[in-house]
DNA sequence: TTTATATATTGCAATATTACGATATTAAAT
DNA sequence: ATTTAATATCGTAATATTGCAATATATAAA
């Protein structure tokens, strides 16, 4: 990005704008909906499955966890990465109430 | 950002990460919410209420109509942006879709 | 037609993101 | 203790985004 002027702005606008621009990028929703269907994971399988660099895949698992979407547990040598549901429904809800608090129309 | 390879996504994957890009910035999240407010808006009451440039105000409004959230309609010397509330009504939609069907768990 | 006003576009500097190779770390297996 | 395997972190190149001044465009007013 640029320079982005986060202190114009509220804490509510920005932890908005956050939520989806972790959501804003294609392999992020894929490893999701990877994750997702799985019902199991481990980060290995999503460097086949996305076809993306493990380092790359690391660091958008790790953007993922920023907003806590992502939960991950040591298991052995690797690692059970898991959709946290709770945290899911969370956001979810605040981006429905984002949405169905600013759709009024004037033209 | 870097060299997004989305070739290696589905349409739906794109599509998606895209609407949940142009809502990852806080002035657009801000901009949406002022429009929805004044259920009137040109873009001029924007620049002050946004506190930034007029040119940068511009850009934004360009994004959020490229994926079709506001429709402008020239009304004089100045521009009528509103939401189309249609269209922010199927986006919704898609993302609840999207959080719906992604939520499973493992651990 | 000229002037004033509103918005869009262009060009550019600053900063952020993405991707990946190389390397570090960590835990299991030998 | 060493080796192997999985994941994280670092460093860096390529590219994208943001923001703004300057300028272009377009419409209304004079």
């Amino acid at each position: 990005m640029g320079i982005t002027k986060s202190q114009m702005f509220t804490d509510r606008q920005n932890d908005l704008a956050q939520f989806f621009k972790v959501l804003g990028h294609p392999a992020r929703v894929a490893i999701l909906q990877y994750i997702s269907n799985q019902n199991a994971c481990i980060c290995s399988d999503l460097v086949e499955e996305i076809g993306l660099a493990q380092a790359t895949i690391s660091q958008h698992l790790k953007e993922l966890k920023s907003i806590g979407l992502l939960k991950g547990e040591v298991e052995g040598k690797s690692m059970c990465y898991c959709i946290n549901v709770e945290r899911w429904t969370t956001i979810q809800n605040k981006l429905n109430v984002f949405f169905n608090t600013t759709k009024s129309n004037c033209c």
